[in-house]
DNA sequence: TTTTTTTAGTGAATATGTTCACAGCACACA
DNA sequence: TGTGTGCTGTGAACATATTCACTAAAAAAA
């Protein structure tokens, strides 16, 4: 294993990270100068040391006997994240999910602007969906290169989605969010973050048949013990 | 510890499950009858080890030297989820996502249809959506009931959502499928899943400085090891 | 029938993630 | 300045997850 020059952050890690900037702009706009990590950890829904431990694997923060500092904090956490700045992204497809994306106000106030978009049916290319015009995918190569942008979204058909992700990887893509749902084989160079919502309610409805209690069940004909879902 | 009277599934295998019924119902649809751990793990993109200990945590089920059968392990994993048969949900909003949700077909494909639409805007309510009508959400606890629904599916404002959630759990609701960006509060007896779109590009966006190599990072001020994302 | 091949299932080893618990320090207050 | 309080950061303990590596058995081949 690596020696320890620095320390590890681990993909969950980064996912709470995401959670806790959020509760984090909250207390900002809310006027709290600092905050303790059993208080935030508290909002968020997860323990204090592991709040403590996982800000500890992003640099030193807090400051004993007054907490942590919110606007700093924000600040930081932005710049790990690289959105200090808005970051431009490209949009495939403009159906009726990739137009709810369109108008998703998150993205823009957590630093990220759909900048141009791409689709396949003739009828929508040349349109403008809130501000930002919709070109015909076969034209990716010539217009995406202009601006310089790495991460894209997915919310097409299923076709040809291998033959398109090799086309985005070749214009600069360097990492997608994906929410056709269908699997995608793995490309080198490619990281590929699945959004499948209804795999969501799949993993709400065997939550749900569980009980949600710690204890041994009968599920599908099996046995499953079950233990703690917070 | 609890003694081991079953297996244990824990909810990373529950989500795996899904990315693996998924895969498998493509493999039925191209006439596949059996398929052996490491295609289907090579399919999915994890490793045949886990792929076995995911599959035998839920029963047992392949065959050996014949590998597994493609039909029975679809209809297991349903079982496993409780989607054999079509599962009401209810959705509470209908923006731009909630409607974009509403024309989601993988939810139906999937054992999961949305009965009943709840809004807040007038100019929404008494309206038809994709065949679901939406009422009133001040009409919760009046209508809701009838449809013996105890999943949810949130993509409404951020206004009173802890009040909102409260009133759910009353109508029977123990699982949230939360697209709302913004913190919620734990509830007992409410499982809540959120979903955050911008919390994702955040972490694509964190990928993508790293360069995606094992080593040594400098990233925001701050010192990371990074360790293989697959 | 016997041998060879191949694969599922799983105990054990490893790797990773989370929590505990406490040292050491900053601050408040006397 | 001294004393008490309550916080952060972190080593160590614990818990969980993944991978390795082998056994046993089914199927295929001889």
């Amino acid at each position: 294993m690596a020696e320890k020059i620095g320390k590890k952050i681990s993909l969950q890690t980064v996912d709470r990270m995401s959670s806790y900037r959020k509760v984090l702009e909250e207390l900002h706009r809310a006027g709290w100068e600092s905050v303790y990590s059993h208080q935030l950890a508290k909002l968020v829904g997860v323990g204090a040391a592991q709040l403590r431990r996982d800000l500890a694997s992003c640099g030193t923060f807090g400051n004993i006997a007054k907490g942590y500092p919110v606007y700093k904090m924000i600040l930081t956490i932005s710049r790990l994240f690289g959105t200090e700045s808005l970051q431009n992204v490209v949009l495939v497809g403009a159906g009726n999910l990739g137009q709810a994306l369109l108008s998703y106000r998150s993205f823009e106030e957590r630093g990220f602007h759909i900048a141009v978009i791409f689709d396949i049916d003739d009828s929508k290319v040349g349109k403008v969906f809130a501000g930002r015009r919709c070109y015909h995918i076969k034209e990716l190569e010539t217009i995406l290169p202009d601006f310089n942008i790495n991460i894209a979204i997915l919310a097409c058909g299923t076709q040809n989605l291998t033959e398109l992700v090799e086309r985005l990887r070749k214009v600069g893509i360097r990492s997608i969010l994906n929410f056709v749902p269908k699997q995608i084989q793995a490309h080198r160079g490619i990281y590929l973050e699945n959004v499948d919502f209804a795999g969501k309610l799949e993993k709400l409805s065997f939550i749900n048949r569980l009980g949600r209690q710690i204890g041994t069940y009968f599920l599908g004909g099996c046995m499953v013990n079950f233990f703690a879902v917070h």
